[in-house]
DNA sequence: TAATTAACTTAACACCGTTAATTAACATAT
DNA sequence: ATATGTTAATTAACGGTGTTAAGTTAATTA
């Protein structure tokens, strides 16, 4: 009895270190030069190993793409607190820029990379923590809509304009697109830019209040 | 004398067909599939002697990817006759989303794939067809500005910032992130948020004419 | 005609993700 | 207590990648 949740524990602790592997090799050098055999040489074992664990590639970094939405997550849920909805929705998206900024990697993975993608595809049904993340973005809209902004407009459409707003500039820094186009040092125009965006919410009260 | 021009005219037809036989791969099957290989075989040479032509693959996508901007300045184009502002700024974000949609791997290319920064960065100087786009964007930015939209902003930053705004829509589509956070129709989605953009776009003249 | 240069290829290096076959350790049943 | 079966991990290998060094062949110059 004992002995098989001994075994058992053991597999999920090492799927674990794993991920913990993966995961530390993939914060300081990205996705595509993580490689399995780095994560099996860091954890010491063999890299056909982690096959016995993960699917295969993508499967690990599908695992690190949930785990970046509960991260996700964390910089929002203080802010449901915050009672005025259209405050919180300036807030929400000073926090996902926030993320960003302190996670480029992790947003790279869960907003730009293909990889994790095709494991999500495929699971359909299941995808808790990234649509509780946007479930948040769309109540926070709609209780705006409520109050007279974004009048005659569907939450659901403006929750996701506003997302591909501020994933437009936390991409295009991320990916190095700022600096080229521009004299003002990248994070500048990325800070004026989500400045810009903010002055253009303020303007989305048809009735104000 | 003529025998090395037509040498150096012949050199110049190998490079021409390299590029022409990367573009048309990586056209069908993006980026990432398409390997040095593959192009050699597709022209009949050995994969080295691309090296005799390009420095590397990045250079091969260097190239490709200037050829984008060209393709995106041909949408433009057009655009440039559009005699008031306001209606040529909507008409190129417009043009922009044909674009991306009509080009998803040039898009991909020009916009977020990393490999090609890193020659543009290095070049520094030059990157003429790139910043042609972006400098219409910000002229007619500049326009609408003198005449009462977007009060008091700089023109440059918003330039920028609807770029992004247009950017984030695209890549998010390409990206293939609408699908899984919507009900709707991964290109419904995209349009509509266009749509919400464009509703914005109208109300961001504080002194109308 | 001999030496040099240019264009190209073959062979190889060091990686990659992944699969098949194999070993070693352990648990169970006789 | 021995034999059997199961599980976890390994080694070896396949077919691919970008790239470099060394070698070949043909054309041009001296």
């Amino acid at each position: 009895m004992s002995i098989t949740a001994r075994k058992e524990r053991q597999k999920e602790e090492l799927k674990g270190k794993i991920l913990q592997a993966a995961k530390a090799l993939f914060m300081e050098k990205g996705f595509e030069e993580t490689s399995i055999r780095n994560i099996a040489e860091k954890i010491e074992y063999s890299p056909t190993t982690i096959y016995l664990y993960f699917k295969d590639k993508d499967d690990i970094f599908h695992a690190l793409h949930t785990e970046g939405f509960v991260l996700l997550n964390q910089y929002f849920r203080p802010l449901a607190h915050v009672s005025d909805p259209f405050e919180r929705l300036k807030a929400v998206m000073k926090a996902y820029i926030n993320f960003a900024k302190e996670n480029g990697e992790f947003y790279d993975l869960m907003f730009i990379i293909n990889s994790p993608m095709k494991s999500v595809e495929k699971e359909a049904g299941e995808w808790e923590e990234g649509k509780r993340a946007f479930e948040f973005l769309i109540g926070t809209v709609g209780e705006c809509i409520q109050r007279g902004y974004f009048h005659g407009m569907d939450a659901e459409v403006v929750a996701f304009t506003l997302w591909s707003m501020v994933h437009g500039i936390c991409s295009l820094e991320i990916r190095n697109r700022c600096s080229v186009v521009s004299a003002l040092n990248q994070e500048d125009l990325a800070n004026k830019a989500t400045g810009v965006i903010q002055e253009i919410l303020e303007r989305m009260h048809s009735k104000p209040q």
